[in-house]
RNA sequence: UCCCCGAUAGCUCAAUGGUAGAGCAACCGGCUGUUAACCGGUUUGUUGUAGGUUCGAGUCCUACUCGGGGAGCCA
């Protein structure tokens, strides 16, 4: 007899045959008519399997008619088509066996009505509801057209330091990684006796590294974690989240957006295609009009727009702002959700920022005063994309780095692909929770990463 | 980190400074090819923590903890 997965239990494909399912229960019916229903889910799709429990069943009063949300079964039986409404088959079953009881009186996860809260608290349990099954399954798939897309197009996957000794772009507070402890280091002695003798952080990116190995093999990404100790506490933000990141030699700035569009057309393509069940759900429960916006996203194309031109247009909207957008100064949440939103309400990439308020590597401008820095804003998530085409001349990159106070001589081996065989080269970096967010309407980026970190926020 | 709001039964929430309640869950019973099942009954409390004001505090005040919304930082 096979053991199938509920997602293939619940294809009609396999009426008439004898199988076995195995899985979580979710609700119990009982009928007074001599039967139970058990609705039964595995994680393996969105929609449970109908079990009909005979009472002949020998342990049907014993065991069955005392199944509730949580328990794990081991299920026989013929799969039929469904005579009622709510789903295409079910399983009538010839034995039920209890792997695991969950008590009801203990048991946090009920049959309804969990806020996202309290679910945060149970983090462990809460794969098993309808909403973090659909968000774990669209992750995956999410990550899976990720890998797709940069194959396809010809990318090596590489794979960046987890631990660095760079302050990557002076971006944000580092988590610091010592074998010390803290109780026996003198001030500003730590680092002599310390693991790698120097002081080393997990990354904040893996671009530096990833712009040598572009500067070798042409166009590659990284897909991995990445870490800020910012103290920031938002719907958006994480201090653990995972990022890919191209990087592409011989590649400007409009190549590199032409890139991002694509990449994030192709993800929504994907998901759009192979979890139906999944978006159907967020489009009705999670976040109205959800795919209809994707789908219109993907039939788009993104609106391409200067910061200055972008500024131009916040100027004279009309709408009244809390921060009065001006040149030089860097777009206020408000703004971009306006310009994504409201003006255009499309995903809008923004282009040639000023040079001031961007990251040293960025390719400077002829007008010297903005850098080829672009932004992928999306409508309810915000700044989804952020990347540049990188500064290949070795003299003004060396002199944005002293404007910055950085030290040219502790990036030495960076500023190397500028003294040998220098290329134009671009890339950026995608937030994968956010994308998560985007597709799936999720409000919160807590609750799209399994274990979320966050300032005071580590429990499991 | 800053501003605003909140914390009461397992969950979601009520309760003029004066006897702590409902819905759901759970449990018991009824009914039914049911499907967020339905109907009747029963049980459930250190009102986030620590102080203070008051004859009396869930309610007012202070601090702290945690959560939510917004902001900054960014992906």
């Amino acid at each position: 007899m096979k053991c199938i997965s509920i997602a293939m239990a619940r294809k009609v494909e396999w009426v008439s045959q004898e199988v076995t399912v195995q899985g979580w229960i979710r609700t119990r019916r009982d009928s007074k008519g001599g039967f139970s229903f058990l609705e039964v889910n595995d994680g393996s799709c969105f929609g449970n399997l109908q079990i009909i429990a005979n009472s002949t069943l020998e342990n049907f009063q014993s065991e069955i008619t005392k199944l509730c949300t949580g328990c794990s079964v081991v299920i026989q039986g013929m799969v039929q088509a469904s005579p009622a409404k709510g789903q295409p088959t079910e399983l009538i079953a010839s034995k039920v066996r209890v792997l695991g009881w969950a008590d009801p009186v203990s048991y946090p996860m009920q049959k309804k009505g969990h806020t996202f809260e309290f679910l945060r608290t149970q983090a462990h349990l809460r794969p098993r509801t309808n909403t973090f099954g659909a968000v774990s399954r669209v992750r995956n798939r999410i990550s899976k057209a990720i890998h797709d897309f940069f194959q396809e197009e010809g990318f090596i996957y590489i794979q960046t330091p987890i631990i660095t000794p760079s302050d990557c772009e002076g971006a944000g507070h580092m988590f610091q990684v010592t074998t010390v402890n803290p109780q026996n280091q003198k001030g500003g002695e730590q680092a002599k006796g310390d693991f790698f003798g120097k002081p080393v952080f997990l990354t904040v990116s893996g671009q530096l590294e990833g712009e040598t190995y572009a500067c070798a093999l042409g166009k590659i990404y990284t897909f991995g974690p990445t870490f800020r100790a910012e103290n920031s506490n938002t719907a958006r933000h994480l201090s653990e989240f995972w990022m890919i990141e191209p990087e592409m030699a011989f590649c400007d700035l409009v190549q590199n957006m032409d890139l991002a569009e694509r990449f994030i057309k192709k993800i929504i393509e994907s998901v759009l295609a192979d979890c139906k069940e999944d978006m159907a759900f967020f489009d009705e429960r999670i976040e109205k009009g959800l795919l209809k916006n994707l789908e219109m996203v993907l039939e788009k194309e993104f609106l391409r727009l200067s910061y200055t031109d972008a500024v131009k247009i916040l100027r004279s909207s009309g709408q009244s702002f809390e921060f009065e957008p001006a040149w030089g100064k860097d777009l206020q949440s408000e703004h971009e959700r306006y310009l994504a939103e409201k003006h255009f309400n499309s995903p809008v990439i923004l282009f040639d920022y000023p040079k001031d308020i961007k990251a040293f590597y960025m390719r400077l401008n002829e007008d010297g005063k903005t850098v080829r820095a672009m932004d992928v804003l999306v409508p309810r998530i915000g700044e989804i994309i952020g990347g540049s085409q990188r500064e290949e001349r070795l003299d003004v990159l060396e002199s944005r780095m002293k404007e910055g106070g950085l030290v040219p001589e502790d990036y030495w081996w960076y500023l190397d692909l500028r003294r040998y065989g220098t290329v134009p080269h671009a890339g950026f970096g995608l937030g994968l929770e956010r994308t998560v967010q985007f597709v799936t309407g999720m409000a919160n980026i807590r609750d799209v990463i399994p274990y979320p970190r966050a300032p005071g926020t580590a429990e499991f």
